[in-house]
DNA sequence: TCGAAAATGTTGAATGTTCAAGAATTGGGA
DNA sequence: TCCCAATTCTTGAACATTCAACATTTTCGA
């Protein structure tokens, strides 16, 4: 017999709210570690994308990155003002507008991908590996089943 | 011997980003659904933590609903305005400020745990019982670790 | 080929969040 | 007891995000 939900569970048993819940921690010290360069998670994302050095259009990497696209505009004209990354209109697309990072990007970039690695690893120490890895297949999964 | 942290992975790779999408598509949906009521989501946790009757201060109901202490204080302006909730000095402790949640606040708890309960239901369907539950264990160490 | 609809990105107004400071109250040591 | 530091909550200004409307370019059917 499938036994109906129930509707009076306590907040911290439902889904949505743990991942909330460890999305915020786990974000917050990640954020505390690239504050050291001053930079927000999501520029640090977006110069991660680019680091391919291939050009992406403002949709692919507001996609990517988990921004909206009007959010992801204002955000890369900061970024150009501090000649991080720079606009290229697509040649094939005019609609289009190409990204590209900088060389100043660029070193920027691997000093906060030695940050994060550092609290990547620190995450690992306290929770260790095999936990972390069933985590993210889970994550994964569920990613892949929701959308 | 121990391999050195890799500063290349892609961003789908790091822990950090895959709760975020994660959190992310999963609030987007309970949001949707939440949306006939015109609520959003952290009203439908603050009433559900008020729904013990109880009276919470503003610090512990900032803690539980995952919200700083000034963005709660202009929600529950809002929600005071909609009569869901209300406020009362704590006898015990003046600077206090105790909630509550009205009857009307009540009526309305109870229709969102019902559209947030099918949600729930939803994903169980897609993503599996067994799943779920191991993905909310880890969730949980996980924050306890983290924390 | 033409024109209407779709796709892409930006902008400005409305809205929401955050930071720093302030007001009220409590607690604890001199 | 008295005063200063800590706690709790709110406020106002700075800042960021979102929504809707717009401009440009492409696509595709008539």
């Amino acid at each position: 017999m499938a036994k109906p939900p129930n509707p009076n569970t306590p907040l911290t048993e439902h889904l949505a709210y743990l991942l909330a819940q460890a999305n915020r921690e786990i974000n917050r010290q990640l954020e505390s570690r690239l504050s050291t360069e001053g930079v927000p998670v999501e520029q640090w994302r977006i110069l991660k994308v680019l680091s391919d050095g291939e050009g992406h259009s403002m949709g692919d990497l507001a996609e990517a990155v988990l921004l909206n696209h009007p959010t992801l505009t204002k955000m890369i004209d900061r970024m150009v003002s501090d000649s991080l990354v720079y606009r290229r209109q697509d040649a094939h697309d005019r609609r289009k507008v190409l990204m590209f990072i900088s060389d100043r990007g660029k070193a920027l970039c691997k000093r906060l991908n030695s940050l994060a690695a550092s609290q990547e690893a620190h995450i690992l120490e306290n929770y260790g590996d095999k936990a972390t890895g069933e985590l993210k297949r889970l994550l994964e999964n569920l990613i892949d089943a929701a959308s």
